[in-house]
RNA sequence: CGCGGGGUAGAGCAGCCCGGUAGCUCGUCAGGCUCAUAACCUGAAGGUCGUUGGUUCAAAUCCUUCCCCCGCAACCA
């Protein structure tokens, strides 16, 4: 089974923070969630860097043009390459790949007969070198950042008009309930549909903006953002019109799940539906939509607040798959989410608390009186076979039937905390500490380090998505190697004699920083 | 009345659909344990569940009034 996951690409005009970093995590979880229990997973993410605020940025930084987009675009692949993301493909909208699939859908469906030309009346700002709604101006009906009035201007553009699928849409959300997770951004889209839509403009006139693509059938003119950019989720599989597509297109396209928050719903859930119905191919088969990171208080993250979570910082203070894990736990799953530095060492305690040291705790006991080797499972007790039973069905049972989706991912992330708590509370309640001291407990004893240990090795299999890293190093630690699979989730997998090893603490103590 | 979401211990959240002892993590306090990373285990304190009115034997949960916050609408993940 193929499963095709995206990121929305990002803009390159900005640096990259928490948000994409989430998005793109997400992204990531999610591909190796799915290659645990088997299936081929095409993943891409990427940059969007067309558009009149790139053009403007590079002629400003003086570069020219191919290197200014790589040095923007590197940004995102940097901070994804640290973040140990593992696309399988990277999609630039300035690659001549993009453009020719960009130029052959255009074609394609002006061919059909489904672009107009028309004029376009509006309040453009020279300042901006944009279009104002009059929502945009001030009570004196100035441009905000130019405080000048905008000028009354006409210009000709394409236009690809959405309301003749107005009805389509809204019917295709009746009837696929979970096309759109959760469920309430579903609500949200018929919400935008209640009210009959604009023809979309898809075009720039070349003389304000050069850097896109140019229109097929018009020299004069570039599209603009959404012919382009949403183009990428099919020009990354090599998509051609008319059944010539490439093979990736048609095994991987029927899988297909967009990743992407809250703010860009309309784009994903209106535009593209319906672009993709007048090039002829299916929806995605689901849209996964997130909320928002948001700083300490609830309040948006601004500079000026200094309440900014910046990804890197977070980096080096914790490395990145403790922020994985603490991203994937914490998201909300009804609206926006708090991130600050105080929240995410909180996690990390947790994690060092929970699962670290519950490796550690049992790891160096044996080291001690077992010389390191997994004991052999003679005689396990009804409440030991219990917790190993419980934990390998829990797990077993999100593998199997889990549905990608933001649930998933949370009830995954918390049962993985709870394992470690309920693991933690079994080795108390038995003291093996105290049965290691006596000669004729050893096989209780053993029973209990047993348990303890195919404990840790189905909670380390089951933490991999989040923390491949620690999971592997944990499975390491007990004499596995490789990547685990969900076939993994059985009790009493680990065998007798196999030899352990303590190594260096996976969430070492984190000092609080001395006051700067 | 534009649309959607939220308001639950000091902090971050779950519970609401399908009404029935207010729960989780962190923090605080006390005790225990000593295998382990200032850890782990047990227990305690701490809440008029934003507000008004209603339905009901019973409301965090259903209906209603108002208030506050966030987002979209309009190129921030």
């Amino acid at each position: 089974m193929q499963k095709y996951i995206t990121t929305p690409i990002y803009y390159i005009n900005g640096a990259p923070h928490i948000g994409h970093a989430f998005t793109t995590i997400l992204g990531d979880v999610l591909k190796k969630f799915e290659q645990m229990r088997g299936n081929e997973v095409y993943f891409t993410t990427g940059t969007d860097e067309h558009g009149q605020k790139n053009q403007s940025s590079c002629q400003n930084s003086g570069l020219p043009l191919d290197e200014f987009l790589k040095m923007r675009s590197d940004n995102f692949r940097n901070l994804f390459d640290k973040m140990d993301i593992d696309y399988d493909y990277f999609v630039r909208t300035s690659s001549p790949e993009h453009k020719a699939v960009v130029t052959e859908a255009l074609n394609y469906i002006w061919n059909k007969g489904l672009i107009k030309k028309k004029s376009y009346e509006g309040l453009y700002c020279e300042g901006c070198e944009q279009f104002k709604k009059p929502s945009d101006l001030d009570e004196r009906g100035f441009c905000p950042d130019h405080q000048k009035a905008p000028q009354l201007l006409t210009e000709e553009n394409y236009f690809f008009p959405l309301e003749q699928h107005r009805q389509w849409l809204i019917d295709y959300i009746n009837t696929h309930p979970d096309w759109i997770k959760p469920r309430r951004f579903a609500k949200e889209v018929l919400g935008m549909l209640a009210e009959p839509l604009d023809d979309l403009c898809i075009s720039r006139p070349k003389s304000r903006v050069w850097l896109g693509v140019e229109l097929p059938f018009d020299k004069d003119y570039v599209t603009y953002i959404w012919f382009d950019a949403l183009m990428n989720y099919i020009s990354s599989l090599g998509w051609k019109p008319e059944g010539a597509a490439d093979i990736r297109f048609n095994e991987f396209w029927p899988h297909c799940h967009h990743l992407l928050a809250k703010d860009i719903l309309k784009t994903h859930a209106v535009y593209w539906p319906i672009m993709l119905k007048a090039l002829g191919i299916e929806p995605p088969e689901h849209l996964i939509v997130h909320g928002y990171w948001l700083g300490e208080g609830g309040i948006k993250m601004s500079k000026s607040l200094g309440n900014v979570v910046d990804p890197y910082e977070v980096m080096d203070l914790m490395g990145v798959e403790p922020l994985r894990f603490y991203l994937c736990n914490a998201m909300s799953l009804t609206g926006d989410s708090q991130i600050s530095i105080d929240l995410l060492k909180q996690g990390y305690k947790q994690l060092a608390n929970n699962i670290g040291n519950l490796q550690m705790r049992v790891l160096k006991m044996i080291a001690k009186n077992l010389d390191g080797k997994v004991p052999s499972p003679a005689a396990l007790s009804d409440k030991d076979k219990a917790l190993l039973e419980n934990l390998a069905d829990t797990f077993a049972r999100i593998y199997r039937y889990g549905e990608l989706s933001l649930e998933l991912v949370s009830e995954l992330s918390a049962e993985i905390l709870k394992a470690g708590d309920a693991v933690n509370a079994y080795f108390a309640a038995n003291e093996p500490w105290v049965l290691a001291k006596d000669e004729s407990q050893k096989e209780r004893y053993e029973a209990v380090i047993y348990t303890t240990l195919d404990a840790l090795r189905l909670i380390a299999a089951a933490v991999y998505p989040f923390m491949p890293q620690v999971s592997e190093k944990i499975l390491a630690s007990l004499g596995i190697a490789g990547k685990p699979s969900a076939a993994d989730f059985k009790p009493q997998q680990l065998k007798a004699g196999t030899q352990t090893t303590v190594g260096a603490p996976l969430f070492p103590y984190i000092a609080d920083k001395p006051a700067a």
